[in-house]
RNA sequence: GGGCGAUUAGCUCAGCUGGCGAGAGCGUCCGGUUUACACCCGGAAGGUCGGAGGUUCGAGUCCUCCAUCGCCCACCA
């Protein structure tokens, strides 16, 4: 609690903690977490309505992504601002495995030593890859903390920890035996880098420029000896030749359809194939004659299916030709692609090769071009746990922002197809599937079993693969909760989740995949009623950060340079949902600017309370005090409204503009206005500012907290050193945040436009000073001619001298009360001012800028009276339109007529 | 082949259900050691809101078409 309490001299005396001239974040940041945690504020504190966020799994390979950082600050935004609200905020920080990427780490640090996992085994690999995921997490929690997550790090979750296993495999054992959950050989997508099978998400699609060679397969006779005559077959992937079954035509096609019944000889391996009939095939694709090679092509796999055709298979794991592919076994892919290509050529059966571009599938993780192959693997039946899924969004349970991502999630679920869960790598959720040497019965089990489900013999063993990570993943809004332990307390209290924060890019990943597993496995309770997706943050050239192209920003750098509440501000910011963000120097300076100039306004502020000082601000009666200060009431006001516009906006989860909107009226009412008055009458002894001053920062530190939570940490303590927080919060992240009066007690809207009439000649002085270049430091007489804003004109008479840096200020009801000769004259809606500058002022000048402001108000008088005159817009236009436009109109008459009193006086 | 997004000041972007005399940050120009802050203060310049139609009293905002850029999905060889 030290942070709380201010330091004592001999007499016991308060000694203020000094604040330098910058804040420093270095200085502040680590401390100030420590405090938090060791306050234990992270944890939920027992509040009426429960706020529930799972960290999403940061990348286990230790690096901290742009994406991932804005994913925290806003999920950690949240997360303060509930917690504020005194609400029973959960959060749960959690790592998932990230299999592939983790293997493929792990392997490639063996590959370094010239070993491999196979020579190592699955038990001693296992204890290197945890070697590896000890020194990732310890990694990840400290980026985490950087950032600021007020996450309950005591309640970590991995998902290879024993709950979040126990989840897996109940979810695995119940989807199999409700059927959804098969084994089977099927086509699938296969990386030869990776040596495992896919799902269709992860492989990414390219346009590659490549070749379309055209290939003569030679019509067999009925001996099946070679004619003369043959067909001609288009093929990107001549190296899948030798497992060619058959050749297609479509039944339709008057080329071929004579054809069909009789046999080619396929010109690599020399086998004999027939050739069949296929709606399948296109009559205009390629040559309009198809070749088939069930073994390596989805299309061919169901053509082959309908036809009872062989299935070869021709590839090695790792890419190469097997021993079927005859005398190419042993080639590498790309090679033997070449080979059968110069063969082709050899024997004058190759007709042409034409340049040709078509998309190629690549492996997600590692960039190599997969390989459909044929292969006996776990598959999830998705189709009937997708209705559910649809309708929750449907039925608006679920809700997506911004809700035009609803269409993405809805086409993608419509069309969904099984999903290839099992991968042939080693780290990961293995499969709790296991096999008997003596029978054919399979044992699903959720414990390890030690005998056979079927014949209950001890000869089992335990399927060698494990599970696709998104698999776990998508249990994490439950099974981080505790499920499906019966007795788990958090989940009937915190499921399910409010909001799911996270990257567009991975709505069918992982969003998806959560809300069919999480509706299938909680009797079909929603795991979130929010999906909010964020764009991605992109470099600065737009492009896309990555590795390769050297672009990454590192979170943790921009944070050792601006401080994490920079980093925050800027990326939550300049985000709006769904669409990309580009971050830079520049903006992240923008950033560490509102912190400086946050800390420096604090710092006068302190600077100026001494011991004794009345701080508090006396409650405001039904409408605001008219006693007070126009200023007072007007700042106090102006904050009331901007309390009402965060509540709103933070509820519509808008958080960039509620953002923008504590900004503009911290820096541009408070600093730079308000702070001003104020110095004014302190400086002439008067002490009321201060509770004021006190209260707006107060509130303001409590407002900008969620976002920039260091720096105002850091002052707000300083600031309850000096005036205790009224409800004793011993920390701005428990202190309560601002709500909307609901009496709307501190609103005066007279105190508003009387404010904004005193800013007017204030900017009209600056703005005649600064056209007529008065040195700045040069003090001049001004008139202020003000018909109703008169009293405030008096009332705020020394402060528009000192903002203006006029003296003496003449407050006067009529023009004729001005001098006229020698004068610089600004008319305002709310009055006029006159400058009385002689020697600076040319009379030439002074009438043409006189003329060009007749000038540019006969236009807006002109267009005002058009449309006014037109009856259509009388008529048909709210009345409250028209009653503005003819205020206006007459607004610009009466500045008009003044303008040319003015030019009149010149002469 | 389908779908989505972007196009607004020199740059990066806000502008939610149509009322906009279109905003911000950065940059530019002019002027400032006013004891919180030069990571600052004051002032200014700069846009026919990608193009063409349409709906409307009124369009940056809604509709149609077009152009350019980007993304996602898709088994067409």
């Amino acid at each position: 609690m030290t942070a709380t309490t201010p330091e004592a001299n001999d007499d016991g005396a308060r000694v203020p903690r000094a604040m330098p001239a910058t804040y420093e974040p270095a200085d502040v940041e680590e401390r100030i977490y420590r405090e938090w945690e060791q306050a234990g504020h992270f944890r939920p504190s027992g509040g009426e309505r429960p706020f529930t966020i799972v960290m999403p799994p940061p990348n286990l390979t230790g690096e901290l992504h742009m994406g991932h950082a804005l994913t925290v600050a806003v999920e950690d935004i949240l997360v303060r601002w509930h917690r504020m609200r005194g609400d029973d905020t959960l959060w749960l920080p959690g790592v998932d495995h990230a299999a592939i990427a983790v293997n493929t780490l792990v392997e490639r640090e063996l590959a370094a030593e010239g070993l491999s996992r196979h020579d190592l085994g699955r038990e001693r690999f296992l204890e290197r890859v945890w070697e590896f995921v000890n020194r990732s997490r310890s990694r990840i929690s400290v980026q985490h903390r950087r950032l600021g997550a007020s996450a309950d790090w005591e309640r970590e979750r991995f998902t290879m920890d024993e709950g979040p296993r126990r989840a897996v495999r109940q979810t695995f054992v119940t989807l199999y035996r409700d059927g959804l959950i098969y084994r089977g050989e099927r086509i699938i997508n296969w990386c030869p880098d990776c040596q495992t099978a896919l799902s269709d998400l992860e492989v990414e699609h390219a346009d590659e420029a490549g070749s379309f060679w055209h290939i003569r397969y030679p019509l067999a006779d009925d001996a099946g000896a070679a004619t003369d005559e043959h067909l001609v077959i288009a093929t990107t992937r001549p190296e899948t030749i030798p497992a060619d079954t058959a050749v297609a035509v479509n039944p339709e096609d008057p080329r071929y359809a004579h054809l069909i019944g009789r046999s080619v000889v396929v010109p690599a391996g020399g086998r004999l194939v027939p050739i069949v009939g296929d709606e399948a095939v296109s009559l205009e694709a390629g040559s309009g004659a198809l070749k088939v090679t069930p073994g390596h092509d989805p299309v061919d796999f169901e053509i082959g299916e309908r036809h009872g055709l062989p299935v070869l298979s021709i590839l090695t794991p790792d890419g190469h030709l097997n021993e079927e592919a005859g005398e190419y076994a042993g080639l590498e892919r790309f090679a033997a692609r070449d080979r059968v290509v110069a063969d082709l050529q050899a024997r004058n059966l190759l007709e042409r090769i034409e340049p040709y571009t078509h998309a190629v599938g690549h492996c997600q993780r590692s960039g190599t071009i997969v390989e459909p192959i044929v292969s006996e693997q776990w598959f999830m039946r998705v189709a009937p746990l997708a209705r559910p899924a649809l309708d929750a969004v449907h039925e608006g349970r679920i809700r997506f922002v911004p809700p035009r991502f609803t269409r993405t999630y809805e086409h993608w679920m419509e069309n969904i197809r099984d999903w290839t869960i099992s991968r042939q790598i080693w780290w990961g959720h293995r499969i709790p599937v296991w096999y008997c040497d003596d029978c054919d019965a399979v044992t699903v089990a959720v414990e390890d079993p030690n005998r056979c489900g079927g014949c209950g013999g001890a000869a089992i063993r335990q399927d060698e693969d494990t599970l696709d990570t998104w698999f776990s993943s998508a249990l994490w809004p439950h099974s981080t909760l505790g499920w499906p332990d019966p007795d788990a307390p958090d989940l009937p209290r915190f499921y399910p989740t409010q909001v799911m924060e996270t990257g567009y890019d991975i709505i069918f990943f992982w969003v998806a995949r959560m809300v069919m597993l999480s509706l299938y496995n909680m009797r079909g309770e929603v795991p979130f009623d929010t999906v909010y997706l964020h764009g991605l943050v992109r470099a600065e050239d737009g492009t896309k950060m990555s590795k390769s192209h050297g672009n990454v920003v590192d979170p943790l750098s921009v944070i050792d340079r601006y401080g994490t509440d920079a980093l925050r501000y800027t990326v939550v910011a300049s985000s709006s949902p769904g669409n990309d963000q580009r971050i830079s120097d520049q903006r992240l300076e923008a950033g560490r600017n509102l912190a400086n100039k946050l800390w420096n306004a604090s710092r006068y502020v302190l600077s100026m309370v001494e011991d004794g000082d009345e701080l508090a601000l006396p409650a405001p009666p039904a409408g605001a005090d008219p006693a007070l200060p126009v200023e007072d009431r007007w700042i106090l006001s102006r904050c009331e409204r901007l309390v009402e516009t965060a509540d709103e906006l933070l509820g519509k989860l808008e958080l960039a503009e509620a953002l923008r909107q504590l900004r503009d009226f911290f820096w541009e009412e408070f600093a730079d206005w308000y702070i001003e008055l104020a110095k004014v009458r302190l400086r002439e002894g008067d002490r009321t500012p201060l509770p004021v001053l006190v209260h707006v920062l107060d509130r303001l530190l409590r407002l900008f907290h969620p976002f920039m939570p260091f720096v105002t940490e850091e002052i707000w303590q300083r600031l309850v050193e000096r005036r205790p927080d009224p409800e004793a919060a011993p920390m701005l992240i428990v202190a309560r945040y601002p709500e909307p009066d609901p009496a709307a007690s501190w609103h005066d809207a007279a105190a508003e436009r009387e404010l904004a009439a005193a800013q007017d000649f204030v900017r009209a002085i600056r703005n005649i000073r600064a056209e007529k270049h008065v040195e700045a430091g040069r003090w001049v007489a001004a008139y202020v001619v003000g018909a109703e804003a008169l009293e405030t004109a008096r009332a705020l008479a020394p402060a528009i001298e000192q903002l203006a840096r006029v003296r003496p200020l003449h407050v006067v009801a009529t023009a004729d009360e001005a001098p006229s000769d020698g004068v610089v004259t600004t008319v305002l809606p709310v009055g006029r001012v006159v400058l009385p500058l002689g020697g600076l002022v040319d009379a030439e000048a002074e009438r043409a800028r006189l003329g060009a402001q007749i000038e540019r108000l006969a236009g807006e008088i002109a267009r005002l009276e058009g449309k006014l005159a037109n009856e259509q817009f009388r008529t048909r236009a709210p009345a409250e339109v028209v009653a503005k436009e003819e205020e206006r109109l007459a607004t610009a008459r009466q500045q008009r007529a003044g303008f040319e009193g003015s030019l009149a006086e010149l002469g």
